[in-house]
RNA sequence: GCUGCCAUCGUCUAGAGGUUUAGGACAUCGCCCUCUCAAGGCGGAGAUCACGGGUUCAAAUCCCGUUGGCAGCGCCA
C-alpha cells in the first residue's frame, strides 16, 4: 500500500461545474489507482457566498458522478460526511496555527483599514508595479500595537513573505516553476472575523489531514509559493503538487457561465450519462500511449496516472461528449437502458410524459431504438407513436410518401391491399412473416419494395423515420397496424 | 501593468533527437451495408508540428527570442 491521499475540495458557492468535476475525477482517479484514500473537503469559509444549496449541490453531483470519498469526520448511514472548514473554525483549528505563526515572528497582525489598502493597491497599479500590501504593520513596535488594539478591536494576520530569495515548485505535472518572492505580498491568512482565508485553510488543513498529493487545476499555480511558505514556516513537509491545464469553453476562455452548460447536474438534466462525463473529462487533459477513447470506469480507476496529463489547456467539446454518450448507451442492456430512462425521467420531473404508457411496450420500443439515441431525453420522442392513439402525421412525410403525384397511386393500392389482408393473417405476425408478406407484395403487384415499405411506415408511425418497420409492426400487434393503416386510408384517400 | 503557464489536423490528443510520407479519436466528406433513420465497415480530405533563430550529421522533439492565448495579482476560493 502506497499510502497516498489526495482531496477535492470546492467551494459552495455554486453548482458544482465541469471544471470542478474534471478536478475531483482526477484526484479520485489517482486515488483509486493507487490504492490511496480519496478526500473531500468543502470549502465554505467565504461566509458571504457558500450555500446550504450548494454544498447540496455538490454532493448530489458527486453521488451522480459516483466520485465516492474514503473517508469524513463522521458516518451518516454507510456513507462518510464531508469535511467542512467551517465545523473546523469553530474546533479552533486554524486560529491556533495562526497563533503559532505571530508568536515565531512569522506573522503579525494588521489594523489597516480596507480604504487604506485599496489605496495602496491603486498607488502600486498607477506606478506599473504588482498590487501589494505596503507592510506598514509588520514594523509595529509594540507600544504602537497596543495603541491600535484600543482603537480598532480586529485585526487580521498577515503572513510575513521573505523578499529575498525565490520559492521552487517542483510540479509533477510541470516540472520546475520559480517564483520570485518579492512579487509577493504579505497575504491575509486570518480574516478580521476570525475566519480562515484560502491560502491558510488550504495548507492547514492539508497538513492535518495527511494529503500527499495535491492535484488541482493550474489557476492555483500561482498560489501555491505562498502555501510552500507557510509549510516552511511551520516546519511541515510540502505535499507534492500536481497542477493541471485548464479546460476552455470554444472561444479560448476559461469555461465559465457564459458559455451555456457548465454545472454537471445540467448534463444529468439532458440525459447524458454519469459514465459518458466521466469518460470524457478523463480525456481533456490526459490520455494514454495508444490513445484509447472508450474506457470504462475500472478501466480509468486502472489506468489513471499523473504523468500522462498533459500542460496545456482544452477545450471543451460537446460533439464528442455525445457521441460518447451514445456509445455508453449502445454498451447497455435492455434492463440497465430503462432503468436508466426511469431514473431520467424522476429526476427531470418529467414522469407524465410517459402516463399511460403500457411498460412492457415501452421496453420493447426501446430496444428496437437504442442505436439511435444520443441522449436519454431523445427516448421521448423516438417511441411516443407507438402509444398515442392519434398519431400525428409530419406533414412532410405524407406529402412525400402518400400524396406525392409519383407515390399516390401505388401508395393507396398498398395500403388498401395490406388493410384486408393482414387483418386476415392469422397467427404468424412476426417481423419475419411480415417481411415476406411485404416482399411479395411488391412483387405480385411489380413495383418496388420500397414503395411498399415506405406507405405502410408512414401510415402506422406518421414519420419517414424509425425502427426497422417490420419488427415496429411486430411490436404494434395486428389490431393496431391494420387500425393505424385504415385510419390513414380515411383520412388521406 | 507585473508575474506565471501554455502553443501538433476545426476539436481532444499520440509523439520524450533518427523507426514519421507526423499516428489515433470526434466532427466533416464519399462509398458499402440497408425498408427509413441510425449503427457498423471501408476510404478521403484535413497539421509547412505558432513564428524566427540556434545546438546537432539529424529537431515536432533540446536551447534562446518573438508573437498569440490563458491564468493569477481580494479580509474570493
Amino acid at each position: 500500500m502506497s499510502g497516498i491521499r489526495v482531496r477535492f475540495a470546492p467551494s459552495p458557492t455554486g453548482d458544482l461545474h465541469i471544471g470542478g468535476v474534471r478536478t475531483a475525477l482526477f484526484n479520485c482517479l489517482f486515488a483509486k489507482s493507487q490504492a490511496g484514500k480519496f478526500i473531500l473537503r468543502i470549502e465554505d469559509t467565504d461566509e458571504a457566498r457558500s450555500t446550504e444549496g450548494s454544498v447540496q449541490a455538490i454532493l448530489d453531483a458527486m453521488k451522480w458522478l459516483e466520485l465516492g470519498w474514503d473517508e469524513g469526520p463522521g458516518r451518516e448511514e454507510t456513507k462518510y460526511s464531508p469535511y467542512y472548514q467551517m465545523k473546523r473554525k469553530e474546533q479552533g483549528v486554524y486560529q491556533r496555527y495562526a497563533d503559532e505563526l505571530v508568536a515565531k515572528g512569522f506573522a503579525y497582525p494588521c489594523y489597516c483599514t480596507q480604504e487604506e489598502v485599496d489605496e495602496m493597491r491603486k498607488k502600486a497599479q498607477a506606478d506599473k508595479l504588482p498590487p501589494k500590501y505596503d507592510r506598514r504593520c509588520r514594523y509595529l513596535t509594540a507600544e504602537d500595537r497596543k495603541r491600535k488594539e484600543n482603537k480598532w478591536a480586529k485585526a487580521v494576520i498577515r503572513f510575513k513573505m521573505p523578499d529575498s530569495e525565490t520559492t521552487i515548485l517542483n510540479d509533477l505535472i510541470r516540472g520546475k516553476v520559480e517564483f520570485n518572492n518579492s512579487l509577493l505580498d504579505d497575504f491575509i491568512i486570518m480574516k478580521a472575523n476570525g475566519v480562515p482565508t484560502y491560502n491558510f485553510a488550504c495548507v492547514i488543513d492539508d497538513y492535518l489531514m495527511d494529503i500527499t498529493h495535491v492535484l488541482r487545476g493550474d489557476d492555483h499555480i500561482s498560489n501555491t509559493p505562498r502555501q510552500i511558505r507557510i509549510y516552511d514556516a511551520l516546519n511541515w513537509q510540502v505535499p507534492k503538487f500536481a497542477h493541471m491545464a485548464m479546460i476552455l469553453g470554444s472561444d479560448g476562455a476559461r469555461l465559465s457561465k457564459r458559455h451555456g452548460h457548465t454545472s454537471v447536474l445540467e448534463y444529468r438534466k439532458e440525459g447524458y450519462l454519469q459514465e459518458a462525463l466521466i469518460n470524457y473529462l478523463a480525456l481533456l487533459g490526459w490520455s494514454t500511449e495508444d490513445s484509447q477513447q472508450v474506457f470504462t470506469i475500472e478501466e480509468l480507476k486502472q489506468k489513471f496516472s499523473i504523468e500522462r496529463c498533459g500542460t496545456s489547456p482544452a477545450t471543451f467539446d460537446t460533439e464528442k461528449l455525445l457521441w460518447l454518450n451514445g456509445e455508453k448507451i449502445r454498451s447497455k442492456t435492455p434492463k440497465q437502458l430503462f432503468e436508466l430512462f426511469v431514473d431520467w425521467l424522476k429526476y427531470t420531473n418529467n414522469e407524465k410524459l410517459i402516463e399511460g404508457w403500457d411498460i412492457e411496450l415501452l421496453q420493447k420500443s426501446i430496444l428496437l431504438e437504442q442505436e439511435k439515441i444520443k441522449l436519454l431525453k431523445d427516448i421521448p420522442f423516438l417511441v411516443n407513436f407507438f402509444f398515442t392513439k392519434d398519431i400525428e402525421y409530419q406533414e412532410e412525410a405524407v406529402n412525400k410518401i402518400l400524396l406525392s403525384d409519383k407515390s399516390k397511386d401505388s401508395a393507396e393500392l398498398v395500403l388498401n391491399e395490406s388493410a384486408v389482408i393482414l387483418a386476415r393473417q392469422q397467427q404468424d405476425f412476426s417481423a419475419l412473416a411480415l417481411e415476406k408478406y411485404a416482399r411479395d407484395l411488391a412483387k405480385e403487384k411489380n413495383i418496388k419494395t420500397g414503395q411498399v415499405f415506405h406507405p405502410i411506415r408512414v401510415a402506422i408511425s406518421g414519420r419517414t423515420q424509425g425502427p426497422s418497420l417490420f419488427h415496429m409492426m411486430e411490436l404494434m400487434g395486428k389490431d393496431e397496424v391494420v387500425r393505424r393503416i385504415s385510419v390513414a386510408i380515411n383520412k388521406f384517400f
